[in-house]
DNA sequence: GAATCCCCTTACCGGTTGGTAGGGACGTTG
DNA sequence: CAACGTCCCTACCAACCGGTAAGGGGATTC
């Protein structure tokens, strides 16, 4: 039939999608599975169908996510130097469309409620991602010879750096108004990419 | 009597000190006042008597730390250079204790929820703090000349980097294990130190 | 055309939420 | 000793939470 193409997202992923907004913007507890299918029209029921628990589902976002953040790797290009695949990939972690902005604070409120239920072991997520980071900057020239908790310690400076403008931005909005934000948002990724270069070329501490 | 020295933290100050623990561990949703009030053997009514609302002993919290905040700006001495005084102040915030654990986590989902009940402007305890970062930062050597959007990018990232550690040391503890994330955090602020050092003395882009 | 499966519904469950009503113990003040 | 304010209690409320049970409509399969 016509629907080969459109293929209109099933009812299965918009919940996925509703719901990393949602628990986004208002994190975990914040949010009910009645408010997430109310806003596509449907009952609770509807999402415990597909999912079971409310658990389940946010796993599963949080799974989407963790996709999300491997596959950035693979869009640096392989020749460059290793500075520059580390800028690349914290450069491509932000940018103003609306999905990496509910990656980046939904992150920053798994990172800061794991700990309350750890049993779910969400953060093992980030691991991989985290090593990774670690390897590469390792690899920066005047860095080999870093301490594994200078080459830590620093991956957690610049991964604060790159994500907090997500998380603050509605804030920043409300404080400086639209149009200051609109410009300070313009800029934010020629600014971060000469931060992390002024970082790297630095070298650790001596 | 011999109360005056011990003065034994009046019942409300103690409400008010481990509400800004559990907040800073759950977010204003993950915790009720029931158990807050439990932690301190009391029963919720309890709670309710001297604050009202759940929103308002919130707020309390909120204002406390934005006291604090102000108050970090003074310990630095007078006769340091622009660049000296910003590093120590965002030094400063940071450290090992409980409560600028506390602070920093707070601070952070403060701003991740509070564009959902903006209406309670916790966020404009924010800017004074955040006024006087950029006028410092306009003022070290080299950045002058930064446009507004520049220097509150700049801004934006430097508390980033300094915040994201308090926010992600449990998971990072989980991840790395206890005497690795010591050993980070053993290292932090003097390796924070470092960068900023190093994203002042590079100045803003060209 | 009967059986089956998928998707989603209404109805309901026990438990918890923030908040209200009212009273009792205690110290202070007249 | 009576009145009063402070502080905290038990009892209770409607609303909402995540989750279970059971069934209905519609397409697919035999």
């Amino acid at each position: 039939m016509a629907t080969a193409f459109k293929t209109s997202a099933s009812t299965r992923d918009r919940m996925i999608e509703e719901a990393r907004a949602l628990f986004a913007e208002r994190g975990f507890y914040g949010v009910s599975i009645a408010q997430i299918a109310a806003e596509l029209g449907l009952t609770k029921q509807a999402l415990l169908h597909h999912f079971g628990t409310k658990e389940r589902l946010y796993g599963l976002v949080l799974e989407q996510i963790a996709g999300e953040l491997a596959g950035l790797k693979a869009s640096s290009e392989p020749g460059t130097d290793a500075a520059r695949q580390l800028q690349d990939w914290l450069v491509a972690m932000i940018s103003d469309t609306p999905p990496r902005i509910e990656r980046s604070r939904l992150l920053m409120r798994e990172i800061l409620d794991n700990q309350v239920r750890a049993e779910r072991a969400g953060s093992w997520y980030l691991k991989p991602f985290l090593g990774e980071l670690v390897t590469m900057l390792r690899g920066v020239p005047g860095w080999s010879g870093a301490s594994d908790a200078q080459l830590r310690a620093t991956v957690v400076q610049l991964l604060g750096a790159v994500n907090y403008h997500a998380v603050s931005g509605p804030t920043f909005r409300g404080i400086f108004g639209t149009e200051a934000a609109q410009a300070m948002n313009d800029i934010f990724a020629s600014q971060l990419r000469h931060m992390v270069h002024a970082v790297l070329a630095a070298g650790p501490e001596a």
